[in-house]
RNA sequence: GGGUCUGUGGUCUAGGGGUUUAUGACGUCGCCCUUACAAGGCGAAGAUCGAGGGUUCAAUUCCCUCCGGACCCA
């Protein structure tokens, strides 16, 4: 046998590890191959890659979805587009500063807020860079040279501008609202952030005392907010209640500060078969109070402070935390022989998603961006743009139809973006800075440039050069933003918003955001809301969403469950031989995973063929191995086969004397071409990648190499050619899904890599240009080719006959007359 | 309680009114060290497409009910 050129075996992880280590250590060649160039005259395709958020490990089933969008941003390439596949970090949040509460163990607000920022920036940088080495282990072309991290000045600023924008534009309000609050963490959080969890409490039933003496029972898990009552209802059509409808009832507790009675009043949701079917509605228990007191106009009172502590109103409980007022509240109401029942109950309870901490809706005046007047126009944009699947386009609806309050901005936390506001004059008048300058307001003066403008009217007064002689008790805002104020200016950042204006104008409306679907009604829902909002398009051309990473039992990998895979030890399964094993807790049972080898392109692959875009999937490392490492193994050695015959002549001018089996493979093979570009173009990875392989590991090598084999042998210079061109382009179209095995093999065998190629291979065959039904009609004997073979081998197992041996009366079928000499060759027919 | 999605050989999965005797892979079983590949090759067995109704000439595919699973919301 010929010297092969691919001296290895088989595919490794260690030569994997080894084409990684190269592909990332040149700088300019991977400069080269994948940064973002804006003004090279392609057509820009700007990817708005989901920026991780750093967190110690990276989760299996993320990694996945981000293999996948490069993918995606490699088969753009291909096609030929200019493509921007980011590579940004979103570090702002809650979750840092709970980290580094935990590992210092001192809560936040003990520190001084300048210390606090600095060990939150250690300790993310830390993660980040932990996720940097995953990112390219794992093959991602992103343009590193341009990571952008959301809690850099550049970003923040752009943050900031936009919110400015949006202020002047008055779609960004202040108002004194009900809003849900974390007392443990002393922040607001927004809708999407708040969770159920199931919980023991007492319900109480309290004996209320009308004005004419009836005692009313009413039952309640919320006796301390008895203080905050606005209003008794009862069903209108409850006949048991009739004659107190617009009685006054005093509260059985005593408050200050307020009335010590409310009004009877009727209300549709009462539910009358609850309790006694008496409601007392409190500012605020749950969000149908809010509703309630809206409706009604009620002035809400402020039961329960930022500290999560009884206010004034509470009269005797003042001052207690919530917890201590129910006991204390109680306690006294059996004493005063108010208390006519109690009993334990289990409860829903809404609880903040990063603390756990039960929630409560107080109100405070905070920032909110209008959004419940937007939804029209969001549905209009979101109408332009292709979702994939399709049927995630329900999701982002569904959402919109609950969203019924605006966007609360504001949160009283420190490592976010801060908002760009000082309040002068007795907080009557608002400076704001100049675009494009990152402040931070609690402890800087307001920069050069900013604006003078008045708070209620939002009138410009000035600029703030001019006036700061005049302005008395500037005040810096401490408040900070959402997280997902900056998450959703992504495609903006990426695209050039604010910073480049003239990519900006090609790259906008962003071409493609992937994402998971569990993040729809936050990151896709507020970039949309964003984009309406300021620039009335919609944010992109492409929304593509993934499912969801499941384990063995079909539940969603999380940490909570224990039943998460780290990233790196799929990745680095096999490489020095080392192997892996996973134990994963499941409901009732653990099971252990076993793998020896299975590597980022073992791993990409798997999640390219194994499932359909949106569906979600299980992860088993043990099956990821099993399925896929021997596809892998098999293009190799194809590969490896065909590199120990010469190519005689160039590769791009396709021969004219091509045998019979070599145009038919060719017309295989131009199919495989067609079908995997326009996968290419539909984002459709399962079809590309399920196409190549299909071809790759079954008609090529088991159909098409077998009749050649002995052309082979004897120097046929045009089987050569045949063979080596498939490869070639084979490992082009391939490259997207394994790059560093592509990669490797194009450069050895044809000297020139395949993730460098920005066309689909065009094969130009001359006997299917001349006669355009040809490819067609040779096509069409695959099956009977295989057909053939497949009975030809069977024959020869039933005679007890090993596949080389001579076998007699073989008929070979008319249609496949012209193949016969071939084929005699191939099974030794005699 | 409501919404959305989902249920296909032992396992994972494709397809989506007739082209279907349902795709592919893993696993299983049998044969083979045939000069690319035993970390292989070839072949075989294995599914009344969750259950029940309906629409239709025709249903795995559409509709309804039920059962199971996932996600989200109240």
């Amino acid at each position: 046998m010929p010297t092969p050129k691919l001296p290895e075996k088989r595919w490794s992880i260690d030569l994997e590890k080894q084409i990684q280590e190269d592909h990332y250590a040149d700088a300019e060649l991977y400069s080269r191959r994948y940064s973002f160039k804006p003004n090279s005259g392609k057509e820009i395709f700007v990817i708005d890659t989901p920026p991780p958020y750093p967190s110690g490990t990276w989760h299996i089933g993320a990694v996945a979805q981000y293999s996948m969008i490069d993918v995606i941003a490699r088969s753009q390439r291909l096609l030929g587009k200019e493509v921007y596949f980011p590579w940004g970090v979103d570090r702002n949040g809650i979750n840092i500063e709970f980290t580094v509460e935990k590992n210092t163990k001192r809560k936040m607000k003990t520190y001084d807020r300048e210390e606090f920022l600095q060990l939150c920036e250690q300790t993310i940088e830390e993660f980040t860079n932990a996720m940097r080495t995953t990112a390219r282990r794992v093959g991602l072309s992103c343009d590193f040279d341009r990571e952008y991290l959301t809690d850099s000045p550049n970003y923040r600023s752009v943050t900031q501008s936009i919110f400015v924008d949006l202020f002047k534009q008055g779609k960004i309000v202040e108002d004194l609202r009900p809003n849900i609050y974390d007392p443990v963490e002393g922040t607001t959080i927004a809708d999407a952030e708040v969770e159920r969890t199931t919980r023991m409490t007492k319900l109480v039933d309290v004996r209320w005392t009308c004005e004419d003496g009836t005692d009313v029972i009413i039952s309640t898990t919320r006796p301390e907010l008895i203080c905050a009552c606005g209003v008794v209802m009862v069903h209108p059509e409850d006949t048991r209640y009739e004659h107190l409808i617009g009685k006054r009832i005093s509260l059985p507790i005593p408050v200050e500060h307020r009335d010590s009675s409310v009004v009877i009043q009727t209300h549709p949701s009462v539910k009358s078969e609850f309790g006694s079917g008496v409601l007392m509605v409190c500012s605020f228990g749950d969000q149908n109070d809010v509703a309630v007191f809206r409706e009604l106009g009620l002035q809400p009172f402020q039961a329960i402070n930022l500290d999560g502590k009884m206010t004034d109103i509470a009269g005797p409980f003042a001052d207690m935390s919530v917890l201590d007022a129910r006991k204390e509240v109680i306690s006294w109401l059996e004493a005063n022989n108010r208390l006519h029942n109690i009993e334990d109950r289990e409860q829903e309870i809404p609880i903040s998603e990063r603390g756990k901490n039960p929630v409560e809706i107080i109100l405070l005046k905070e920032w909110y961006v209008k959004q419940t007047d937007m939804q029209d126009v969001m549905k209009n944009h979101i109408e332009e743009i292709e979702f994939h699947p399709p049927r995630n386009r329900q999701f982002l609806l569904d959402w919109m139809e609950n969203i019924t309050i605006d966007w609360p901005i504001s949160r009283r936390r420190w490592y976010h973006t801060e908002i760009p506001v000082w309040y002068a004059d007795n907080g009557q008048k608002i400076i704001l800075p100049p675009s494009g300058t990152y402040v931070q307001p609690w402890k800087e003066e307001p920069p050069v440039g900013s604006e003078v403008i008045d708070r209620e009217t939002r009138e410009f007064l000035g600029t703030y050069d001019e006036m700061k002689s005049l302005l008395t008790d500037i005040v810096g805002e401490e408040k900070v933003f959402d997280t997902w104020m900056d998450s959703s200016n992504s495609n903006l950042f990426t695209s050039g918003y604010l910073n480049e204006p003239d990519v900006f104008e090609k790259a906008f409306p962003t071409a493609l955001r992937p994402q998971g679907k569990e993040i729809v009604r936050t990151w896709l829902y507020y970039t949309l809301l964003k984009s309406s909002l300021l620039l009335d398009q919609p944010g992109f051309k492409h929304v593509w969403i993934d499912g969801l990473g499941m384990d063995p039992w079909g539940r969603k990998m999380s940490k909570s469950l224990g039943n998460g895979i780290d990233a790196d030890s799929v990745l680095e399964c096999g490489a020095g031989g080392r192997t892996a094993t996973w134990k994963i807790k499941g409901p009732d049972s653990q099971v252990t995973l076993n793998a020896n080898k299975i590597g980022s392109e073992c791993f990409r692959l798997w999640k390219a063929c194994d499932a359909q875009v949106g569906d979600d999937f299980q992860i088993n490392p043990e099956d990821i191995e099993k399925k896929y490492y021997g596809v892998l193994t098999k293009l190799f050695n194809v590969s490896r086969f065909a590199s120990q015959f010469e190519i005689s002549t160039s590769l791009d001018e396709v021969p004219e004397q091509l045998e019979i089996e070599d145009e038919w493979i060719l017309s295989e093979f131009q199919h495989v071409l067609t079908k995997v570009s326009k996968a290419w173009n539909e984002l459709d990875i399962y079809t590309a990648t399920q196409t190549l392989k299909g071809f790759g590991t079954g008609i090529l090598p088991s159909h098409y190499l077998e009749m050649v084999k002995s052309r082979l042998y004897d120097d046929d210079a045009i089987a050569a050619w045949t063979i080596h061109r498939i490869v070639r382009d084979f490992m082009t179209l391939f490259s997207p899904i394994c790059p560093f095995f592509a990669h490797h093999i194009s450069l050895v065998l044809y000297g020139q890599s395949a993730v460098e190629c920005d066309s689909i291979p065009q094969l130009q065959v001359k006997s299917f240009i001349e006669d355009p039904t040809r490819a067609a009609k040779l096509r069409a004997l695959s099956n009977q080719i295989q057909e053939f073979n497949g009975m030809v081998w069977n024959a020869k197992k039933e005679s007890g006959l090993s596949l080389n041996q001579p076998i007699q009366s073989i008929f070979i079928p008319n249609e496949l007359a012209a193949f016969t000499s071939t084929l005699v060759r191939m099974h030794n027919l005699e």
